[in-house]
DNA sequence: TAGAACTACAACCATATGGTTGTAGATAAG
DNA sequence: CTTATCTACAACCATATGGTTGTAGTTCTA
C-alpha cells in the first residue's frame, strides 16, 4: 500500500501544527537546533509541557532527536512538512478541477453568469 | 494589528484539517456544492456528528453554507487553504534561511566542520 | 393540513489533550 | 564524590473533542 498509513500521518501533522507553541519549536528547531531544555525557557510553561509538545512533533515526524552529552538536540524534518504541503496541494488541485468543470459548463452554455 | 489574530486562525484550520473526515468533506465541498445530510450520507456516523465536522470546518473558515429552500449548501473557501498553505511556506523560508547561513558559514571559515 | 425531509441544538458520555507536580536516571561540572 | 543540569516519565486534573440520542423548528410534498 502507498497510501494507507498517510492519512493517519496527516492527521498527526496537522494536529502537530495546530497549537501555536509547537509551531513555534519547529520554526526554531528549523532556524538550528535547540536543547529541550533551552526550548522551554523560551514559553511561559513547565519544562513537562514543553517536552510533550516536542514529543507531539516527534510523533508526527516533523522533528528528530540526538542525544549530545546530557542533552537532546532538537531538530527539524522538513520532509514532513511537505507532507502537510502535498495534502493542500491535493485540495488547490481539487479545487482547480472545479473550475475547470465550471469553465467547461460556460464554454457549453455560452450565457452563465453569477454575479 | 495585521499579525494578531492570524495564529488562532491558523490554530483552527490546522485543527479542521487534522481530521480526515474533514478533510474528506471539504474535497467533496471543493470540488462541488453539498448539502449537510448529503455529506452525512457519505460517513459511517450520525448526521450530528457530520453536522459538528461541518461547523468545525465553518469555525475555521475553510467551508461556508448557503441556503437553499430546507437544505444547506456546503461550499469550500480556497483562501482559507491558502493561509494554511502560507503558514508552511514561511516554514520553509526558514529551512532556507538555515540553508543560506550554514553556507555563508562553510565560506567564511573555508574550513569548517563539526562530526 | 399532515407528514416527511433537512437542519439546529442541547444533553450526555468516553476519551484525548494540555497543563501541572513529583520522582528518578544520566551526564557534566566543581 | 557531590552536586547541579538535562531528560524521561508517571500521576493527576480541567477542559476539549468526537461521538451518541433526543427534541424542536422550517420547508417541501402528498
Amino acid at each position: 500500500m502507498v497510501v494507507d498509513k498517510n492519512p493517519q500521518k496527516e492527521d498527526r501533522v496537522f494536529h502537530a501544527l495546530a497549537d501555536p507553541t509547537r509551531r513555534d519549536i519547529l520554526a526554531r528547531a528549523l532556524h538550528r537546533e535547540h536543547s529541550v531544555s533551552a526550548l522551554a525557557r523560551c514559553y511561559p510553561m513547565s519544562f513537562a509541557a514543553v517536552q510533550k509538545h516536542v514529543a507531539v512533533l516527534e510523533r508526527a515526524g516533523l522533528v528528530t532527536k540526538r542525544r549530545r552529552g546530557r542533552e537532546q538536540l532538537v531538530h527539524s524534518n522538513i520532509e514532513t512538512i511537505r507532507i502537510a504541503r502535498r495534502a493542500l496541494d491535493r485540495l488547490e488541485t481539487l479545487w482547480r478541477t472545479r473550475l475547470e468543470q465550471f469553465g467547461e459548463l460556460l464554454a457549453e452554455d455560452d450565457q452563465g453568469e453569477t454575479p
